[in-house]
Order: structure tokens, then sequence, then C-alpha cells
DNA sequence: TGACAAAACTAATATTATTAGTTTATAGTC
DNA sequence: GACTATAAACTAATAATATTAGTTTTGTCA
């Protein structure tokens, strides 16, 4: 018997699996596999298989936080949304089973919608120095996230075709978008 | 027993279904049901599940192939830009199940990747008015389904708070992509 | 009418998640 | 150091999934 298992190695062991294996072949069955246990056991740390894969979607979006709050300090204006976006596809490019999951889950846990909001508030900041009405403002955050939401899946899910310049393409994308914010301004 | 089923009744079903219950709540026995007929004699149709979902898949990828195409006859420029993009989010949200299947499963098959190349065909031909180069074409179609589809899946996931004015930050959205182009040819 | 093929069926199997009930191991207490 | 309570493993069983094999029915055509 293997004890000392915490819920945080069943979720690791199950965010390794989705970025490896695909978030669609997450299995209960895989998850004891890699913790030494046999599947029944795994519900003295979750309450079922929507609980992991909810617990992968609050993770996610905990680190996408994470990594866009340490990419904006220190810049400001266009420096700064090129660095989030930048540090958000990466950390979607390296981790797609995690990030599938932030996505097809329904968002109902709380540690989720805050993580998310917190994530709103620091693209709300960056996008202060261009002075933007309310309207305008919330336009400006649903582009930006649509802009690196849409790049990143299509990549992740193979939609380009070859694997040529997605940086530079995507580089030019969001430059094309702090243009327009500029000229919004 | 109920004689007199094709495939594509079958398709349709399953259509149906994965746009009202969700891509992931699919199954045979919904399908069965649906066309009165027992779970294994939908191996008459199809090969699986997975040939359903892949069905699903092509089926998306032509019809949006042909609404973009019919939104673009007789516009050119920014306006064809707009009104491809617009009957593009239309579809997804009208069809969020079968446009799912579309980026869910892999594109192993023929007509999928056919209907997919046409679409980028169509998308090239709307940008030629702009004389990009060779690179900045390929930057310019990728930030375009980028855009789109970010936009759009967002949407039909709830990512989006309020659904207020989302009209109007898709337009926003697009226009200043647009505005980008010009600034770039 | 008879034969053949298409398309339905039943039955069975393997894999999934989940629940119930049982045993074992660990930690804390007298 | 033994005792007990609990945490955490286990086995066994159930329901739902997809799939395959083999059988029966139905419709068509010669």
């Amino acid at each position: 018997m293997a004890r000392g298992i915490t819920r945080t190695q069943i979720i690791d062991s199950a965010a390794a699996l989705v970025n490896t294996h695909g978030f669609a072949a997450l299995s209960l069955a895989q998850i004891a596999s890699q913790a030494g246990i046999k599947v029944p056991s795994l519900y003295n740390y979750v309450t079922g298989i929507d609980d992991v894969r909810q617990a992968l979607a609050t993770r996610g979006a905990q680190e996408i936080l994470a990594i866009a709050t340490h990419a904006a300090v220190g810049r400001a204006g266009g420096d700064a949304i090129m660095a989030v976006a930048l540090a958000y596809r990466t950390y979607i490019v390296h981790n797609p089973g995690v990030y599938t999951a932030t996505i097809q889950t329904d968002n109902s846990d709380l540690a989720f919608q805050h993580a998310n909001s917190e994530l709103l508030r620091v693209l709300t900041q960056i996008l202060a120095p261009y002075q933007l009405s309310e309207p305008d403002l919330i336009h400006a955050l649903r582009g930006l996230r649509s802009l690196v939401h849409g790049f990143a899946t299509l990549e992740i899910s193979g939609g380009f075709g070859m694997p040529v310049d997605l940086d530079a393409s995507f580089v030019q994308m969001v430059q094309t978008f702090i243009g327009g914010l500029t000229r919004v301004a």
C-alpha cells in the first residue's frame, strides 16, 4: 500500500497525463496507476473524475495568472501587452492539456473564477495607459483575450499548416492589435 | 424495425444532439434512440463513434466554407473581411457542437482537409487587394482566423462575463484588424 | 416463389466511472 | 508498550459506454 499520497500529487499526475496524452484521454485508471493505488482509492482524494477536471482547470487559471502577472511587472503600454501575450502563449503551448481543461470545464469553482477575474484585473491595468472609455476598454479586453486564445488553440490543435514562423505571426498579430489600440485612444 | 435510414440522417441526428447537449455528451445510445434502432445497428452506417465525430467535423468545415464563400461574394476589402467574420461567428454561435467537432477531431479526413484549404483560398482572395508580401499574407491569414476563432470559442464557452455588447466587441475587434492590415500594406 | 443481400436484432466482452462494504495500517492515548 | 480510532487502502459489485460476433428478419429481384 502506498501511503502518504496527497491530493496535490494526484492533480500533478493528472496534469502530466493530460499534457502528454490529451485532455480527452484522461481516465481514473491512468491516474491510479501512476499513483500506485487502485482506482476506487482515488475517491479518498477526489470526488470523481469531474473533480479532477475542475482541479486542473483551476490550476491552469492560477498558473496563467501567475505568469501573466510576472510578465507584466516593470513594463508598460505595448511592451507590457506583448510580454503578457507571449507569456500566455508560451504557457498554453507547454501545457496544452491543462489549458484545454480551463476552457472545457464550466467555471463553477470559486478559486477558478477568482483567478480569472484577477487576470482580467491585470489586463485592465496594462490597458490603463491608453485611457480607453469604459465600453472601449471592454472591447479591448475581449479582443486581446480572443487574439491570444484563438492563436494558441489553433496552434496546439494543429490548425495552422506548417509550424514555420509561428512566432513571427503571433508577434505581428499582437502588434497590429496594439497599433489599433493607439488609434482608438 | 425502422428501415430506410441513411448515414446522412444519422449524422443529422448527431449534429442536432451535439448542438443542444454539447459535443462531449454525444453517445451512440442517444443517436440510436433518435433513429429508432438499437445501438449495434448503427454500425451499419458508421464504423464507430469516432467516425461520427469525424463526419461532424467534416460537415462543420464544409458548412463554414459555404457560408464564408456566400458572405464574400460581391464584396471587397474590409467589407468582405467583416462580412466573412460575422458569418463565421454566426455559424459558430448557432452550431456550437458541430464547430467543437471541427476543432477537436484530428483532421485526417480528406473532405475535411479539402474544405479547410478551400476556406484558406477564399480568405486569401479576400486579402488580395491589400497586396501583402508572402509572409505578411500568411501572418494576416493566421491572425484573422485566430481572431474569429478565439472570440467565438470564448463566447460559446461562456468565457466572457455578461453577453452585453458582444456584437459591438466583435465588430470593433475585426475593424482593428482591418485597420492594421491597411497599415502593413 | 425462392434466393440473396441489406439491415435489423440479441448476446457477449472490455473499459469506463462510481458506490458499498471490508480490511489494513498509522497515529495518538492511556 | 498495548489499545483504539481513524485514515486510507482494498475487493466486489453496478451501471453505462463502445464494440464485436453471430443470428434473424425484411425487402428486392430474378
